[in-house]
DNA sequence: TATTTGTTATAGTTATTATATAACAAACAT
DNA sequence: ATGTTTGTTATATAATAACTATAACAAATA
């Protein structure tokens, strides 16, 4: 899986690569199982320091996405991760509610929104390889 | 409307203070033409600095939501503030993909994401002061 | 004229982010 | 056994962002 930063992007460097795997993860383009690539490595293949991949591994291991192994590596989790409970929901609606009151203040209706999320999921459930690259 | 800042959360201040705004202005609490508090009082009121509040107020200008006076304070602007474009959804969408991500990862199923977002929209449009008060 | 308002300017502090070296400990290959 | 690779931990440093503290300015109002 390509992954790729964005260095002029507002959002921290660590968070992205965090938002990038869980995507990939998401999408199948990465599979339960498979080998993420060392800290030292993917820091020389984006141009940044071994820290900063260190602290995305290290969340995404708290979230239950990788595990480390001592010279082996990450690798992807067995899904499922974490349950859906309500610390979960309660987490994800703080990030919800600015963006969909925006939404709304703006002058969406209800099933504009929630078409625009459903194409979010759909993108993520049809996502293949081929379909990006042609 | 009652604003309320956690100092502890790992949202900035000044974020908190947009979300907050955008929040009572969904969900009608706060009505176009209405006066708000000035950068002064509210800095009191909340135990932070005026600047941050400043930040906030001015954040929400260049959004469209507040128009400031001088002498007079700052005012809710008249609905629509600014139009859903390209550009707007592009931007939410940076938000809105690493969560759904999340959820989808987590087994959670389409409906149940979809339901999810429907239940905030239902609370900001059925939102009345009676039902949170009692 | 004095007051209130947003606004700008300047400075300082704290917290976060990212980098730079170095070293450690487990797993593995030879 | 030895050396290498891996995540991990420990320091230190630099850069940026967030927040605070004073002060002053300019427009609007009483």
């Amino acid at each position: 899986m390509i992954i790729k930063i964005d260095m002029n992007s507002e959002t921290a460097l660590y968070e992205q690569l965090c938002n990038n795997i869980i995507w990939g993860i998401a999408t199948g383009q990465l599979k339960p199982g498979e080998a993420m690539p060392t800290v030292r490595q993917l820091g020389i293949d984006l141009g940044i320091n071994l820290h900063t991949v260190n602290k995305a591994y290290s969340i995404l291991k708290q979230k239950g996405y990788l595990s480390a192994h001592r010279n082996k590596g990450a690798v992807v989790n067995e899904k499922q991760f974490y349950p859906v409970n309500e610390e979960f929901l309660q987490r994800i609606k703080v990030y919800l509610v600015p963006v969909i009151s925006e939404c709304y203040t703006r002058g969406m209706k209800h099933n504009e929104i929630s078409e625009f999320i459903s194409d979010i999921i759909n993108e993520i459930e049809n996502y293949t390889e081929e379909k990006i690259n042609g």
